[in-house]
DNA sequence: GAGCACTGC
């Protein structure tokens, strides 16, 4: 490939007049009888780009009094400068009067911090008791957010201002500011349904849709229209959708905040191309030959497309420069199954005369922030999965992606000085992609959800106040599948299983598998694998150079496993994990090498010790049946009755994910008879000798996958069945 | 012969 590619592939620009990354507003701005207000507030700064890393605030906890007064009033001047200061008499006049507020707000336009701040000294003011709770999505953004609003407020962390998150908690008694993730508000739903230690909850990011925050919405209209009609509710969103969330509040009055960002000039492409990969490294090649110095941002759709794209873009960087005098350009991947050492690479600047160019997925359009990013090269792809209902099978697609998320990407380039954005596709294709990607909800499993609100003591499901109704099918696939589990009735009512299900803080069919596990006696085993099985990315995928390397050694490690399949072979590797390593003096580096050498992912294992903590509390909690002796007993062998016992556990909970192996040594699943392959990524990928199998994931990608494969005889299909419901009955007999 | 992104009392 040469540089000078202004050739068939179309990659000729057409220059756009220059555009603000960011939407207009204007859509919203007209005043009608139910709209009241329509307030444009100018910020200067930027919430979140001001704060400051954890860690070093972590270090600081040992800070006096006074010294905390010293910099909150330090920062109270930076504070003031910000032109919402000007507006807060306005914003709390509409927030004290509404009983709920929609704010619209760019993410960091200073809402997360300022707002939530504003209302503190109003219940300070009117001496008023109770609290804030402020959600975020995401863990980090919660504990930023409540870690920089700690120091203007001139508290330590955990008094007056503080965050919960799983797994950490930082608020006391004193807290009146809590800033915590969706998930954990849920959780607090769930234990105290009034929410009644709250004054005001804001719900921020809920543009992102998440299912969680959808929820959570849902929720809230039920409560302020039920026993808490004095709940003050603030939706925060970035500027669109603000008319969907107010509509949804009996009209509630939206708010505009707008926050400063630079400009980002938008160029198209004059033809589409059919190659994604070849015309992004295109576009880099001739953003290096043409532009200042500044780094790149490459949006493709998954990690096979980014592997490629780096692999190519290492063979002619140096070439390129040597022919002609331009940086260096030094590619980076970044994606969530990338081992984190390779990860924290993008972040570091780069020095000389060089140019960083990142080729990543969706992670960098809201999880991760890169600085240095001058320039956007964007696919205009994604992959999203789609639950099939009527399948149990969830479908990996590529697709395009909406005008509000190219607007997202582009915006990246603008977040410290005026930047450029390269859409790889026509400006009449931008035109024709849907305003908002699909809610998560719409597409989702609701297994977990509809779980929840038989817990919360909804009776009918289907006309629930849903900010997002997935839809009758959905709803009711869910509450079939409940009922299998045995967390519902005939009459669709909660169980006592239902219950303690819902408490867990798993997916419903992991829950079930702990309750069986601790009827039979095998739980401590169980919970190792649940927590591996609940932590994503453990297993970290090869590079195609070390594949086959990386997969012998696991092979070698894991007896049972090999045979068994790989919910047996995550518990071998946990015994090794937990109970050989890390016992003499340099136990974190032993483990972290062992980790390498077999492509785990370290972080993940920590994750994997802090899961199963958490479970075990929760069942001796639960079911007083953790046998605290012997701890050393609960090392798996290879004894062939303890492992029948382990998985017959899980094939209570994955009664339907099962398949039956046929004479030409395919599979075929047991409740719709399609064919089924093992993933290339499983122990018993190469086992051709397993007469059924059972696995916790079916995937559709090229074709359909199971995930996390085990080993089953047939005779224990009837056998659950026996022991288990009517439906799950009739399907085995059915498909005999 | 293959892996979008988050998250939980």
């Amino acid at each position: 490939m040469a540089a000078d590619n202004n050739n068939s592939t179309g990659l000729k620009y057409i220059i756009k007049k220059k555009q603000k990354a960011k939407r207009n507003v204007h859509p919203f701005q007209r005043d009608t009888k139910t709209k009241k207000v329509s307030k444009v507030i100018r910020f200067d700064d930027s919430d979140k780009d001001h704060l400051v890393s954890v860690e070093r605030l972590k270090g600081e906890n040992s800070l006096t009094y006074k010294s905390l007064k010293n910099r909150a009033s330090d920062l109270l001047k930076v504070r003031k400068a910000l032109p919402v200061y000007h507006h807060k008499r306005e914003i709390m006049s509409y927030i004290e009067s509404n009983p709920v507020t929609v704010l619209i707000g760019e993410t960091g336009s200073g809402k997360s911090t300022q707002i939530p701040q504003f209302i503190l000294e109003q219940l300070y003011d009117k001496k008023k008791h109770g609290s804030i709770a402020v959600t975020q999505p995401r863990r980090v953004a919660a504990i930023n957010l409540a870690t920089r609003v700690s120091q203007e407020h001139g508290c330590k962390l955990g008094d007056q201002v503080g965050y919960s998150v799983r797994f950490d908690n930082t608020t006391t008694a004193k807290t009146r500011l809590k800033y915590l993730t969706d998930g954990m508000l849920l959780r607090e739903l769930m234990m105290n349904r009034d929410l009644k230690e709250y004054n005001v909850v804001i719900i921020d990011e809920a543009h992102e849709r998440t299912v969680l925050t959808d929820l959570i919405l849902g929720f809230l209209k039920s409560l302020i229209k039920g026993s808490r009609p004095d709940l003050r509710i603030i939706v925060m969103s970035a500027t669109l959708q603000a008319e969907k969330f107010s509509e949804f509040f009996n009209n509630a009055p939206i708010l505009f905040v707008e926050g400063r960002k630079f400009d980002v000039t938008q160029y198209y492409l004059k033809a589409p191309t059919d190659d994604i990969v070849d015309a992004v490294i295109r576009c880099c090649i001739q953003i290096n030959q043409g532009e200042q110095l500044g780094d790149i941002l490459c949006f493709l759709p998954g990690q096979e497309e980014i592997d490629k794209a780096v692999t190519i873009m290492e063979k002619i960087a140096k070439y390129v420069s040597d022919e002609t005098p331009v940086p260096l350009i030094v590619p980076y991947p970044l994606y969530a199954a990338l081992p984190p050492m390779q990860q924290v690479l993008v972040f570091a600047p780069i020095k000389g005369f060089k140019r960083k160019v990142i080729f990543s997925t969706n992670i960098a359009e809201t999880s991760v922030t890169i600085s240095g990013v001058k320039f956007v090269v964007d696919s205009g792809l994604r992959k999203v999965k789609v639950w099939r209902h009527q399948l149990g099978l969830a479908t990996l697609l590529t697709v395009p992606i909406s005008q509000a998320s190219a607007m997202q990407r582009s915006g990246r380039a603008g977040r410290e000085s005026e930047g450029k954005s390269f859409r790889l596709y026509c400006e009449s294709d931008y035109l024709k992609l849907p305003e908002q990607s699909e809610p998560e909800i719409a597409r989702s499993d609701v297994t977990s959800p509809v779980l929840m609100l038989k817990r919360y003591g909804i009776n009918d499901l289907v006309n629930w106040s849903w900010f997002e109704n997935p839809g009758k099918e959905a709803i009711v696939m869910g509450l079939q599948e409940l009922y299998e589990l045995g967390a519902l009735d005939t009459r669709g009512k909660i169980t006592k299983r239902g219950e303690q299900m819902a408490l867990l803080p798993l997916q419903p069919h992991l829950s079930s598998v702990l309750i069986k596990a601790s009827e039979i006696g095998c739980l401590s085993q169980v919970i190792d694998i649940v927590s591996c099985l609940s932590v994503d990315n453990l297993l970290l995928n090869p590079s195609p150079e070390e594949r086959d390397e990386v997969n012998e050694r696991r092979l070698s490690l894991c007896n049972a496993g090999k045979r068994y399949g790989d919910l047996i072979m995550l518990k071998e590797l946990f015994d090794i994990y937990f109970y050989e390593l890390g016992k003499g003096q340099d136990s974190n580096s032993e483990r972290n090498d062992w980790c390498k050498g077999l492509c785990i992912s370290s972080r993940g294992f920590k994750n994997v010790i802090r899961v199963r903590d958490q479970l075990r509390v929760y069942c001796k909690r639960l079911f007083s049946s953790i046998d605290e002796e012997n701890e050393e007993v609960r090392k798996i062998g290879e004894d062939r009755d303890e492992i029948s016992k382990i998985l017959k556990c899980f094939l209570t909970g994955f009664i339907n994910n099962t398949a039956i192996g046929m004479p030409d040594r395919s599979y075929r699943t047991v409740s719709t008879g399609e064919p089924i392959s093992v993933h290339p990524s499983s122990m018993l990928f190469l086992n051709k000798s397993c007469p059924g199998i059972m696995y916790t994931e079916y995937v559709f990608t090229t074709k359909g996958y199971a995930r996390n494969v085990s080993r089953i005889e047939l005779s224990w299909l009837q056998e659950i069945v026996t022991s288990g419901t009517a439906v799950a009955k009739q399907k085995i007999a059915s498909s005999k």
